[in-house]
DNA sequence: AACTATTTATAAGA
DNA sequence: TTCTTATAAATAGTT
């Protein structure tokens, strides 16, 4: 986020990848402090580094966090078990309620199963769908673009080069043939779909680590 | 931080702490998504509003980082457990995988990562947003048009009883009104969810809450 | 929900 | 690690 841009994906460098996580780190403890303090919320945070190291915040104390969280799925006081044994059987219900859980998000957004699903309920889900569609047509676009550009940098380049009238008869074409279809692909893409056409506002973000696989 | 520096005290105006926090939230729970990819931690973050609504985000699964959390105080001799509790614990192992292959599979539905997909992986996406989209949209027509057809219903037994001077000062109307907005929503809805280039700041008229609690 | 003027966060370099 | 600094991001106040 300075000096130049970078994609959001596993820093290669070791010692750059510490460095930023000793820089990032730090960041998102204070903002963690500054949500809990300006909003009066409670803020827990938990990081464990790749070497299993961890760092913790807690608006409050981690305790209590926990606390809270475990009481948002049960609320039986479990009192015979240890702590630490009520912790762990309390996250193994909790996780499995959480699969069961996100299988049924996953079958609601897939049109698999609408079982006990108003009217709002339904309209709530046809906003979170327009709303990850057009994400990934917004990001699909940018990939689209970007191989296009590359392509033509690669066609301007064959043009420019001595090899042109030599490439002319066998690159060039087919990168024009793909750049045809990619620029089909798009807006057949648009009238098939939902939605797209304009590029608007780009929101930026996500992806953009997505490596162009040319042909 | 911006337009002007705030101090990092509990913001008095309800509303605008709300805005606050709406905002910010996003923001630590994206920095928390990019500290983990960047630099392969695993983080946790749990959020309780004043009101006590949990938000919550894990790189993998909660439960993951709560277990290790208490690991990391409580280092307990797997040997020394009784057995059922190790078998919890290798359960645990397998759900805990599916929760984190369902999170990204969510995250990716939902447009917020598209971490590591291609162009295909990409247009394959759009294609099963698509088409659940269509299914949410096609199942909601037919629950509006159930409860259209209910209400007309009830107008038609109106107007067909002795009520029928009575109630066309009341309920009659209302009831019109009703109907008009719903198909106003209807038709709203197909043109611009359905194809529709208009780049339009997309209606939230989807949400108004219509209630048509009547039967 | 958008829009910007500013403040912050931070990537790269020293 | 720490400091600096140019630039990307986040966001407070506004519409």
């Amino acid at each position: 986020m300075a000096r130049q841009k970078i994609k959001i994906k596993k820093i290669d460098n070791v010692t750059a990848r510490q460095v930023t996580f000793s820089k990032r780190r730090r960041g998102i403890f204070k903002k963690a402090q500054e949500l809990s303090v300006l909003c009066d919320a409670k803020v827990g945070l938990l990081v464990f580094s790749a070497t299993g190291k961890l760092y913790e915040y807690a608006s409050s104390s981690m305790k209590d966090m926990l606390t809270r969280y475990n009481q948002h799925f049960h609320n039986i006081n479990e009192t015979e078990r240890p702590l630490e044994l009520q912790q762990e059987n309390s996250n193994y219900a909790e996780l499995s309620k959480e699969v069961a859980d996100k299988t049924q998000q996953l079958r609601r957004l897939k049109g698999e199963d609408f079982q006990g699903l108003n009217l709002d309920d339904l309209m709530q889900l046809e906003k979170k769908l327009e709303a990850g569609l057009k994400r990934v047509i917004k990001t699909k676009e940018k990939l689209i673009t970007n191989e296009i550009a590359a392509l033509q940098k690669k066609v301007d380049y064959s043009e420019g080069s001595q090899m042109s009238m030599l490439c002319k008869g066998k690159s060039p074409l087919v990168l024009m043939d793909s750049d045809i279809a990619i620029q089909e692909a798009v807006s057949s893409d648009s009238t098939n779909n939902v939605c797209s056409c304009n590029s608007g506002p780009s929101l930026e973000d996500d992806s953009s680590d997505i490596s162009l696989k040319l042909g």
